[in-house]
DNA sequence: ATGAATGAAAA
DNA sequence: TTTTCATTCAT
């Protein structure tokens, strides 16, 4: 058995990758097996550098005979009934499990409840099916002759159920006298897996099959297979499951038997394979001989004995085939959970808890933990009152009558570190609490009676006791001062007596971790195999748990500063309601063991009403919040920052510059392979897009969509360039440059004197800046627009005759989501101010505000400037915006020349005209629509548009995306051809309307209509969302158990209805976190683009970072190594790309991924990337920003 | 793009 | 034990 799992976790380690990282202890050996552990630990730290969950590897000095010896199969067993003997049950009362009904022709069982444990080994189950002429009301099992008498009543995880596995399903079954409804569970083997996540299952009657789903489906596993360390597979194997006689061209030895890994499913895999190759006659042979042997069993031990006898034969065989190869597996032994050994010179009992051992109450038989002074709580509090006095004297252990272990602290630090510490020590808040530190003074050698602190509630924070240790070690010098671990006990193995007894003793690490979901992170396990390498005796030094800080001497100087680094979650509210409650608790009923505690604070917080809970939910905001406040840095998770010090940034940044570096030499030299004549004019404007100019501190401004533009920077908006077509065929590319030196760095680029230039078969015009006051715009627009009109139309007015007015139209939408921003106020003013408008507004009421509405939703809901992109996108143009960039249009029009400089509502008002009568495409303007036979032609345009647009105000408003948008792409293609080929284009007949518009366009703005300041615009702009950011609430749903602990503690919550055996599984109703999608607006996030910079540089620091990590701890998997180095690859370059734009356009992301084919071959891949990174960089910095601004709850 | 699932870590 | 944040996966 031991050797098999050995085995395994040298044979898998690729399935070993799945399983998290777990925390290693090991029982070191003596010094004269040094070497030889050494080299254990080299082979270990290859093949184990992901350890196993709830296994526990340990060295031993075992010499080869013993080792043979060991072999004895016997051995084995007598162990493993020793361990059901030692194992106490009693924690698994008023649990559901299935028992087996003993049918002979086949594997049945129901479902009951251990109700009583009269004996080890021997446990009552009362069937839950109430009716004494199917089953009897109670059955007896004897865990020596059925060591699968009782199984686990939990549905595996569907990893575990594998084609070939052998399981329990359940059945309905109806007594055909009495109608009587029950379901048992038979046994059969997974044939299939459908397509609904259903499993096909073969009975083993091998008569009929079902179809259940993995709720029905029960595993050969008892309650306790990961507490009693026997090896299930094999036991299985033994027993034979199989009564039927054929079931064995299955490869049920595979499946047969449930595991609570899969790695331990691929152990008994591997070791068959093994073993088939060694003797595949063999196998066959015993297997049968197994079967046969088990129907003549009798049920007894000794049966039982010699049935194991023959199946472990097989496997030892296999044993020394292995063991041949490697010598290094003697020496490696398993733990499991629920290990109990006694030291045979103490007398203590100890229990392995998956993780460490912890002793057991010194009463004899009591199968508690212990938790003060070698007793567990119900004992303690038997003797409390002796104790109680006794504590004044300092001795430790009153039971065992050799004290050797004193407590130092004063005051009552033995207290603290007890189970009734809590409601103490927990009244002010764990962070600044501040404690004497417990240390013991070792007056004897022999390691004895000590105290372990098998409290599973942590004791005591860390904090100040540093120096205080020092202080006390320098005082106490005469009296030898240790370490917590190193008065840990030294006791032998004891877990097969028959093998180990004449063992030598072995030191234990003691991990004394109390928290037990405290787990290790990778750099841990570094700091522990450097320690097991290096020395034994005083080893052990790298607390692993930040709680052992407080037993740290400042000896410890090699891992600890990080740690004295590491900030701690503020609590949530349940935490600060279980922190208030425990203790009450647990002086209310003392028995009970701190897990049951925490369920029942669990049920407690449910039965809280909804207010009660409000206000710890407060007190934790508030708490977050402080938290947050005090230390600024702190990150929820990934422990790996604070991980690496000084030492390692160089190293960091030397390898960034190197990324970086690289990076850009790719770059470039993809840039030089393109510098021929772009032969595609997509890759063209990749090029175009990656060269955009990189993100400098002049540029931040530009860059960052939440920066505010200085008034007075005039470089903000300065150089506006408008793509003019020179050739019919090409597609207008609009390029948006910084300045005027970019373009002329160019060589390709010209500009001639009069703004227009022509880049790659495009002209391009440049436009004089807007500048910030209103004053200005005016004017600029007014004065410079016949200057435009008139270089344009002599420039290349024939060319640009029939593209003109599409043009204008895609200007003026462009132009108008850029004036809208301010309408609605601008609407107020409107109808309060003018009069003689005030008819037409309101006579146009309703498709107006349909459209305030909508522009108004949509800008603040999406991003203009890309749904520009968008728009234009569609049209097979490709168009680069930047943010803060405007585009300005102009025309040959006369009318929408000036009425596009105008930059106000009434603009809005004809462009939405215009867009409305393209949108309503054939129909023209049509009055025929349901609207009012309007008198003027400005509504009936507006109607038309309404009608278009279904113009419900609210239901527009709702459904926010802009149908501008959609109109406009729809349309925009097609105008051209209509255009070209018929010349009906509807503006042509509306002159006389926009000649009209425009003079109230005029009136309004000779009233002085309010227009909003450029800098307003560009605020609204600003404010735009960076992000969807996800908004989670909690929402009250159904949802069924689903982990085992669950499963448990709501049955046990809801035994009555188990009872029942319903065929439903139970449904549970808790609260579920639901997230719905919110779109925050985030303009309350005031950063500059340094910031960005800064934190994409933190996070690239972060990656590399995890990376080195991953690496060092997972040298030996070369396949994870190489994911986790692409991985880093993409996000470095994802990073960087982010940092040239935060808001890729579609075709920077598209030639990105042409950059880098090899990390991205699907752009679904590099989307999700830089998805994720945006996220997480929004995330940081809305972590920092709430710092500055909290969000108080009231 | 986004909901669901999973994991870690707070006492 | 619950809650919260982060990450990953699947749709």
């Amino acid at each position: 058995m031991l050797t098999r799992s050995s085995a395994a976790s040298r044979l898998s380690p690729t399935l070993n990758q799945q399983i998290e990282k777990r925390r290693r202890s090991t029982i070191t050996t003596n010094d004269d097996d040094q070497q030889q552990q050494q080299q254990n630990d080299n082979s270990l730290s290859s093949s184990q550098a992901k350890p196993l969950k709830k296994r526990w590897l340990a060295h031993h000095n075992v010499d080869q005979e013993q080792q043979l010896n060991s072999t004895n199969i016997q051995d084995n067993l007598s162990s493993i009934n020793n361990l059901i003997n030692e194992y106490n049950f009693q924690d698994w009362q008023t649990i559901t499990v299935l028992v087996d009904i003993g049918n002979n022709q086949l594997n049945e069982y129901i479902s009951g409840t251990i109700i009583d444990i009269p004996k080890n080994g021997h446990l009552i189950v009362q069937s839950s099916i109430i009716n004494e002429n199917l089953f009897p009301n109670k059955i007896q099992i004897n865990l020596f002759e059925n060591l699968f008498g009782i199984l686990s009543d939990n549905a595996p995880p569907i990893r575990e159920l594998i084609q070939g596995k052998h399981v329990l399903c359940r059945r309905q079954q109806i007594h055909t006298e009495t109608n009587f409804k029950y379901s048992t569970y038979q046994s059969g083997i997974i044939i299939e897996k459908t397509n609904d996540a259903k499993f096909n299952i073969l009975f083993d009657n091998q008569q009929d099959t079902l179809c259940v789903p993995r709720q029905s489906i029960r595993l050969f596993l008892p309650p306790w297979h990961d507490e009693i360390p026997v090896d299930w597979n094999a036991a299985l194997d033994a027993k034979g499951l199989f009564k039927s006689n054929n079931t064995s061209d299955i490869n049920h030895r595979q499946g047969c038997c449930g595991s609570s890994s899969p790695r331990e499913s691929s152990v008994s895999s591997s070791s068959d394979s093994l073993q088939s190759t060694n003797n595949n006659l063999n196998e066959s042979t015993k297997v049968t001989t197994s079967d046969c042997l088990i129907k003549e069993t009798t049920s007894t031990i000794s049966s039982n004995f010699s049935l194991n006898n023959t199946n472990s034969s097989t496997t030892n065989n296999n044993n020394n085939n292995i063991n041949d190869v490697p010598t290094t597996i003697y020496n490696q032994i398993t733990y499991r959970k629920g290990d109990v050994m006694t030291s045979t010179q103490s007398q203590i009992r100890k229990k392995f808890n998956g993780k460490q051992w912890r002793r057991l109450c010194s009463k004899d038989g009591c199968p508690r933990e212990s938790q003060r002074r070698g007793l567990c709580s119900r004992h303690l509090s038997q003797k409390g009152r002796q104790e109680h006095n006794a504590q004044t004297t300092l001795s430790f252990d009153r039971i065992h009558s050799q004290p050797s272990i004193i407590p130092l602290t004063t005051n009552n630090s033995s207290i603290h570190h007890g189970y009734y510490s809590a409601p103490q020590s927990r009244t002010t808040t764990p962070l600044f609490f501040s404690q004497p530190s417990p240390r013991f003074i070792l007056q004897q050698n022999s390691f004895q009676n000590e105290d372990f602190h098998s409290n599973s509630y942590p004791s005591a924070p860390r904090s100040t006791t540093s120096e205080i240790s020092t202080n006390e070690s320098s005082q106490l010098n005469p009296i030898r001062t240790v370490n917590w671990p190193e008065i840990l006990p030294k006791i032998t193995i004891n877990i097969d007596q028959n093998r180990f007894d004449s063992m030598s003793t072995h030191e234990i690490h003691e991990d004394e971790n109390n928290n037990s979901s405290n787990h290790d992170e990778d750099p841990m396990d570094d700091d522990d195999n450097s320690n097991r390498n290096s020395n034994n005796t005083n080893t052990n030094n790298e607390n692993k748990s930040s709680h052992n800080d407080e037993y740290q001497t400042s000896k410890n100087h090699s891992s600890s500063p990080y740690k004295d680094k590491h900030v701690r979650r503020p609590m949530n509210s349940f935490m600060l309601f279980s922190q208030e409650q425990r203790g009450k608790i647990h002086l209310a009923n003392p028995n009970r063991d701190n897990r049951n505690v925490s369920k029942i604070l669990g049920e407690k917080w449910y039965s809280l009403s909804s207010q009660e809970q409000e206000q710890y939910r407060i007190r934790a905001k508030q708490l977050r919040y402080e938290h947050s406040k005090q230390n600024p840095s702190f990150k929820w998770t990934n422990p790996l920052n604070k991980l690496y010090n000084l030492n390692n940034q160089n190293n960091i940044k030397d390898e960034q510059e190197q990324c970086r570096r690289s990076a850009r030499l790719q770059s470039h030299s993809n840039q030089d392979k393109n510098t021929s004549p772009y032969c595609d004019r997509l890759q063209a404007f990749a090029h175009i897009c990656t060269n955009m100019p990189k993100l400098t501190e002049e540029s931040t401004q530009r860059f960052s969509p939440i920066t505010k533009p200085s008034s007075d920077n005039q470089s903000t908006l300065t150089h506006l360039i408008t793509p003019v077509p020179i050739h019919g065929n090409s597609t207008p590319t609009l390029i948006i440059n910084q300045n005027q030196s970019d373009i002329n760095t160019n060589n390709e680029v010209d500009i001639s004197q009069n703004g227009i230039f022509q880049y790659r078969n495009t002209a391009f015009r440049v436009h004089p800046s807007y500048n910030t006051n209103e004053d200005n715009i005016k004017s600029h627009s007014l004065s410079n627009s016949p200057n435009l009109k008139n270089e344009n139309s002599s420039s290349s007015s024939t060319i640009l005759a029939e593209n003109e007015k599409y043009r204008t139209i895609v200007s003026m939408l462009i132009n108008q989501r850029k004036t809208n921003l301010g309408l609605e106020q601008q609407l107020k003013n409107l109808q309060s101010t003018t009069n003689n408008i005030n008819n037409k507004v309101t006579i146009s009421q309703s498709p107006i505000t349909t459209t305030i509405t909508t522009t108004t939703t949509y800008s603040n809901s999406s991003i203009e400037l890309n749904s520009n992109q968008n728009l234009i996108h569609d049209n097979n143009e490709k168009f680069n915006l930047n943010q803060s960039s405007t585009i300005k249009s102009f025309s040959l029009d006369e009318h929408q020349q000036r009425n596009f400089n105008f930059h106000n509502s009434q603009n809005h008002f004809i462009t939405h005209s215009i867009a409305s009568l393209s949108s309503s495409n054939s129909t023209g303007y049509s009055s025929g629509s349901s609207s009012s036979s309007s008198l003027d032609s400005n509504s009936t345009i507006l109607s038309a548009y309404s009608s278009r647009s279904n113009s419900s105000l609210s239901e527009r408003s709702k459904t926010s995306p802009t149908p501008l948008k959609q109109i406009s792409i729809q349309y925009l293609p097609t105008i051209n051809e209509t255009h070209n080929n018929n010349n009906n284009f509807p503006i042509t007949t509306t002159d006389d309307e926009v000649t009209q518009l425009t003079s109230i366009n005029e009136n309004i703005l000779s009233r002085k209509s309010p227009l909003p300041l450029i800098s307003q615009q560009l605020d609204n702009i600003h404010q735009k969302p960076l992000t969807k950011r996800r908004k989670t609430i909690t929402l009250e749903c159904v949802q069924r158990p689903t982990t085992r602990s669950q499963s448990i503690s709501e049955r046990a919550g809801t035994t009555n209805c188990t009872i029942n055996n319903n065929e439903i599984c139970p449904i549970v109703t808790r609260k579920r976190k639901a997230s719905i999608v919110s779109e925050h607006n985030e303009s309350e996030i005031k950063r500059t683009a340094i910031d960005y910079i800064k934190q994409l540089d933190e996070m690239k620091n972060q990656y590399i970072k995890a990376n080195s990590n991953r690496q060092t701890n997972s040298s030996t998997y070369s396949n994870s190594q190489t994911i986790n180095k692409t991985q880093l690859e993409s996000r470095l370059k994802v990073v960087d790309f982010l940092k040239d734009h935060l808001y890729p356009t579609d075709s920077a992301i598209l030639s990105f991924q042409l950059e880098n084919q090899e990390l991205f071959p699907k752009r679904r891949l590099l989307n999700q990337r830089i998805r994720e990174i945006r996220q997480k960089l929004m995330s940081n910095l809305n972590q920092q920003q709430t710092l500055h601004e909290p969000s108080h709850h009231n």
